[in-house]
DNA sequence: CATGAATGAGGTTTCATTCAT
DNA sequence: AATGAATGAAACCTCATTCAT
């Protein structure tokens, strides 16, 4: 018997995302995945149950792999304000680093008949979880705040494409200094 | 076309926004928007060009009533406290007050094929020269980090259905005190 | 609008016992179905709600034709004897005259996932409560047996592709008289 | 191909047989074949040389095992109405105790496309070679009406699922009665 | 022998849109 | 203006079969 192949796999991931970012959920079909992929259509279908199947996963993967970007840049000896900056900016590049992945989650989050926040939740919870731990952060705003003020407004700066670069750098230390100034 | 303005596009408009709640961008289709407002398939192209037209003049309206809905909260007598505050109460209260319209806001505006971000921006703009017109606002922070401090939390706060009304309520107040803190 | 176009609906009937015949259930597609009735594999959809109604649908029809065949045989003033023989060969010669439908009929019901017996039970009823009102006939067996006996020995006459037409004939005459032997 | 004579066939066989029963012919797929055998398509490929030929060498089997049956419930010194109830008796047994291979030989006979009646008729033709000359069983009417007469008003009974296995009893014990009068 | 991977063809159904009334 | 009929294209998915191990 043949090995599954993990290249087509990923092949298939990444056309998958590709095609979020190109041509929305909507043009996101297993047939023009296939094709980007370089495979038949029925070769999806080996790995993934079926399309809704599909997209749950590749979802999760993604969103796991922001959050793990986020926790790698925390150290142990930050300082709150430290923590909140490093966030941040870690949030923002990664968002701007991954546009593919961004826009795939937020489409996926925001369609009613897929979306399954567990994951997210879950995950956030996490990362508060250790961050508390290893540097007993106490807070006064509850998470979910928390989270709100840190990472929600970068989603508008990233996806801002009427400023260049030089102007979201300038905007990205301004809205670190107000989301400091919100937690502390 | 847009001959006869009716009753009729006002059927179609709600059908498009509660299936985009109930069934998300994949699951609105002419046939279901047609069968929810009662109207046939072909009634809809007398109102609206084809879909893609169709979806955006109804985002154009939805966002409109959205940013109008926040202007008449501002009074002219308030304090920049006040005004953050009230901006904030009044955005949270419309989402939770439309979440069929929110919903398809934010399906809309994440689908790469369709967006048009121009309004948006064009209507804040709108609200942020107004708001400084009225209130000699002078602010040290760029108008899109403001918005974004100001509106993007909220985002977080409606779309959380893990928590009652009760919590959620005690969550917006302390987002209103860090949003004041980031700001003032 | 248009008018539902009832050549169209009888195209498609024809276009499925026709292809039931020549390829069976497994090669009676709706798109093969289509191409034969002259119409687009969309347009089976205005007539049927989907493949499996349209057969239980298009088997109802050819059903009914069937018993409504046997019954306008019957004649008041027959004999018992007479009202078999008259039963029986009426039965045979809507099977040779009808090979479509009967192999229609035949795949259908013995097909698990598609049979709905009871319609047979309900005609096959009804042709009996007719038969005992109209001529007295009250009869030493159950009706489950009378049509076992008067019907299916035919099927199997029917069937037979070996024989020639003049064979048959002569078969047939024969079965009359052991199923009048059988009953009487 | 047909090498490795194994368990896997049965189990094979066996799957076909049953799911004819529970999803139709159409609904037969090497694919759940071999999930329910427990093997893997291709293995399926190993012991038949493609689908048709599976289904034509299985339906021989199934047909021949049930003639088989038949045969072995005659003894020579059975007078012509013991026969006649001894056939009919062990025909309606075979058909309840072996739903499966009946449900899976009359979708298979009644299918145009794979129907293949040569092998019944000659089987019949044994049966009834075997009978005469054992019996010396002259007869008066030929061996097609002799089969159909016998056997067929049998398939209505057991086709019936609307009475109890007592009523059906009582009409198998009418049907003797009936085949007698009608043969004898 | 046995298998899971792979696939082109084709399955049913729905799509956005136009036609004819 | 309004409609139900009609449709080619495309949606998702499964098919029988072969490949490579």
């Amino acid at each position: 018997m043949r090995k599954k192949d993990d290249e087509k796999e990923r092949r298939i991931r990444q056309a998958v995302i590709e095609l979020m970012l190109e041509e929305g959920l909507n043009g996101t079909s297993i047939a023009k995945i296939a094709r980007m992929a370089g495979v038949s259509p029925a070769t999806v279908y080996i790995y993934y149950e079926n399309k809704e199947d599909m997209l749950r996963d590749i979802y999760l993967e993604c969103s796991n792999q922001a959050y793990d970007y986020l926790l790698n840049g925390i150290r142990c000896n930050m300082s709150r304000a430290q923590m909140i900056e490093t966030l941040v900016r870690r949030y923002y590049h990664y968002l701007i680093d991954h546009p593919q992945a961004h826009c795939f989650i937020e489409q996926f989050s925001n369609c009613p008949s897929l979306s399954t926040k567990s994951n997210c939740e879950k995950r956030m919870q996490d990362l508060f979880d250790w961050i508390e731990e290893e540097h007993s952060f106490h807070q006064r705003y509850s998470r979910e705040s928390l989270s709100a003020i840190l990472f929600y407004p970068i989603k508008a700066l990233a996806a801002d494409h009427e400023h260049s670069n030089q102007q979201k750098q300038r905007q990205l230390e301004e809205l670190i200094e107000m989301i400091q100034k919100a937690i502390l």
